[in-house]
DNA sequence: TGCTGTTGTTTCGTTCTGCGGAACTAATGT
DNA sequence: ACATTAGTTCCGCAGAACGAAACAACAGCA
C-alpha cells in the first residue's frame, strides 16, 4: 500500500520521524573512544548538512545529552545518556539472577565471565566478571566486541533464527571484504561446534592472546537473546580446558540462570 | 538579539528540534524501575497525543533504542541506550585518575567513595566503590540521588554559581512545598559547613540511617562540576569522624585529582 | 594588514514532515 | 452481544524542519 518514496532499500517508513533518527544518529556518531567532536566533524560522519547539525546540537545540548566546551569548541556526550542507559541495566533481572553464579565462574576458571547482548553488529557486555587475580584485557559493563570473530559473537549467530543471523553476516561481509573467506570459516567451524557441544570457541580469532568459549540462553518469554562467555588468556584457558571443563560448566550455568528465571515469571 | 517567538518562560527556540525533543522524552519516561510501558502510560507521562507517540515509539524501536515484548504488548529500553551511556563513560579521564584514591578511602573509611555529577534534578554517580565489608545500600555507576538532602547534591550546590544553584532550588521547591522548610534548613546548614570547612554532610537527611560527607572538584578548564562523597552506616561513620578524619582526607583526595587532571591537559 | 581556508551560525523561502482529531481495529471483560 | 480500553491508520492541514547561500568569527600566513 505505501508508496516507497524513494528507492533506497531501507524503506522510509510513513511511520517514522525523520529528526529523531538524525537527531539520535548524530549521538551515536560519538564512539567510544572519541571525546569531542565539533559540527563538522559530526557533519562528515552522518552526511547531514551543517544546518541541520547545528540545530540537532543544539536542541541535544540544552537537554542534557550534549555539552559544549568552550575551550575546544566542540560537543561531547553528558550525563543524560548515561542516566538512560543506567535504567535500562537496573530491569535486566537476568543480571542479579546471573551474578553469583558468573562470579563463581570466574573465580574456578581465573578468568573472566560475561554477559552479554546483541547491539547492531557488536555484542554489548551488560554485566562482566574478573577473577580476583585477572590481569586480561579489561572490558566491563558497556564494552562492544564484534560479533564474527568473538566466541560471544558466534554464539548468538547459532542461537538467533537463520533469516536474522544471515542478515547480519551479509552486513558483516559488507564491512569486512577482504578478511570475509577467514571470516566465514571461523562461523563455520563455531556452528559445527555448536551443534556438538552446545557452544563456541574463538581461539585468538579475534585478538591474537585471547581464548574465549560463549553459549547462548534463548529467553522463554522471547525476549531477546542472551550470550554467556569465559575469556581469558591464550596461554591459560587451552583448547582442551574450554572444551572439556569450562565450556561444560558455561552450559550448567546457563541451564541454571534460565530456570530460575523461569520460576519467577510464572 | 532573538525575538522570542511565544511568551512563555521556557523559549521554544528557533533553534530547537521539537521532535528529536520529543523522542528523547519517551525515552526519558521509563524511569530505572518500570521495566514495560504501554504508549498509553507514555502518552499520560508526556503529555503527547496517541498518534504521536506511536510514530515515536516506532521509529525507537527501528533503531534499537526500545524494544516490543509481544508478550506483555508494551515497550521497554533496549541496548542501544546503553551502548551509548558507555561512550559517555570511557571519556571521563576523571575516573581513571580518581579510581585507585577512591577505592583507598573507601577501605580506610570502611565506607563507600562515590563520584557524581548534576543530571537534572539528580546527583547521577559516574564512580563508586565500596570497601571489602560494606553491607551499605548498593549503589552503582549510573545511579541517581537527589540533591537537596544528599551530602553529595548539596556540594554540589555549593560550587555552583550563585544563579544555577538557585535555579535548581527553585525547581526542587515546586517539586516539594510540603518539606520545603526542612529541606532550606539543611542546605543552610550545608553552606556554613561548606564556608568554615570545604565539605558538605547529610547526616540521615536523605536515608535515616545513613551519614555521608561531600565535597566539589571545579575543574580548570570549565567543564562540568565534580563531586566526591564518603558514604556509610550512620552508627559506624559518626559525625565527628566526618568532620576531623574523612572529610579533611576527601578534601585532600580532590586536591591530589585535580593536580593530577590539570597536569595531563597540558 | 589583507588574504585564504576553516568552521559554525543565521537567514529565509519552500516543501514535506510531523501533526493530531477522528475513525477504525483488536483484544479483553461481563 | 456490548462496553471498555489500547493501539494503529487516515488524511488534510500547518508550520516545523530543511538546506542553499550568505554571513560571521577566527586562525594561520605571507
Amino acid at each position: 500500500m505505501g508508496k516507497a518514496k524513494t528507492e533506497t532499500g531501507v524503506e522510509n517508513d510513513r511511520q517514522s520521524v525523520r529528526a529523531l533518527e538524525r537527531g539520535l544518529e548524530v549521538l551515536r556518531s560519538f564512539k567510544p573512544g572519541d571525546r569531542f567532536l565539533g559540527n563538522q566533524e559530526i557533519a562528515a560522519r552522518t552526511g547531514l548538512p551543517k544546518p541541520t547539525i547545528s540545530r540537532l546540537t543544539h536542541t541535544l545540548t540544552r537537554l542534557g545529552y550534549l555539552s559544549y566546551s568552550e575551550k575546544f569548541g566542540k560537543y561531547h556526550l553528558d550525563s543524560a545518556v548515561l542516566a538512560l542507559g543506567y535504567s535500562y541495566l537496573v530491569n535486566m533481572d537476568v543480571r542479579r539472577v546471573a551474578r553469583p553464579l558468573m562470579q563463581e565462574l570466574a573465580e574456578y576458571a581465573q578468568a573472566s565471565v560475561a554477559l552479554g547482548v546483541q547491539d547492531r553488529l557488536n555484542m554489548l557486555y551488560i554485566e562482566a566478571y574478573r577473577s580476583s587475580a585477572t590481569v586480561t584485557l579489561t572490558l566491563d559493563v558497556g564494552s562492544q566486541i564484534p560479533i564474527a570473530t568473538t566466541s560471544m559473537g558466534r554464539a548468538l549467530l547459532c542461537a538467533l533464527p537463520e533469516a536474522e543471523s544471515n542478515s547480519i553476516l551479509e552486513q558483516v561481509q559488507l564491512r569486512n571484504e577482504a578478511d570475509w573467506p577467514r571470516i566465514k570459516t571461523g562461523i563455520e567451524q563455531a556452528r559445527k561446534d555448536f551443534d556438538e557441544r552446545g557452544f563456541c570457541l574463538s581461539l585468538g580469532d579475534w585478538k591474537r592472546d585471547v581464548h574465549a568459549v560463549a553459549a547462548p540462553l534463548v529467553p522463554s518469554d522471547g525476549s531477546r537473546v542472551l550470550v554467556f562467555s569465559c575469556v581469558g588468556a591464550a596461554f591459560q584457558l587451552r583448547r582442551h580446558m574450554l572444551e572439556d571443563d569450562i565450556g561444560p560448566r558455561l552450559l550448567n550455568l546457563i541451564t541454571n540462570v534460565k530456570e530460575t528465571l523461569d520460576r519467577q515469571h510464572s
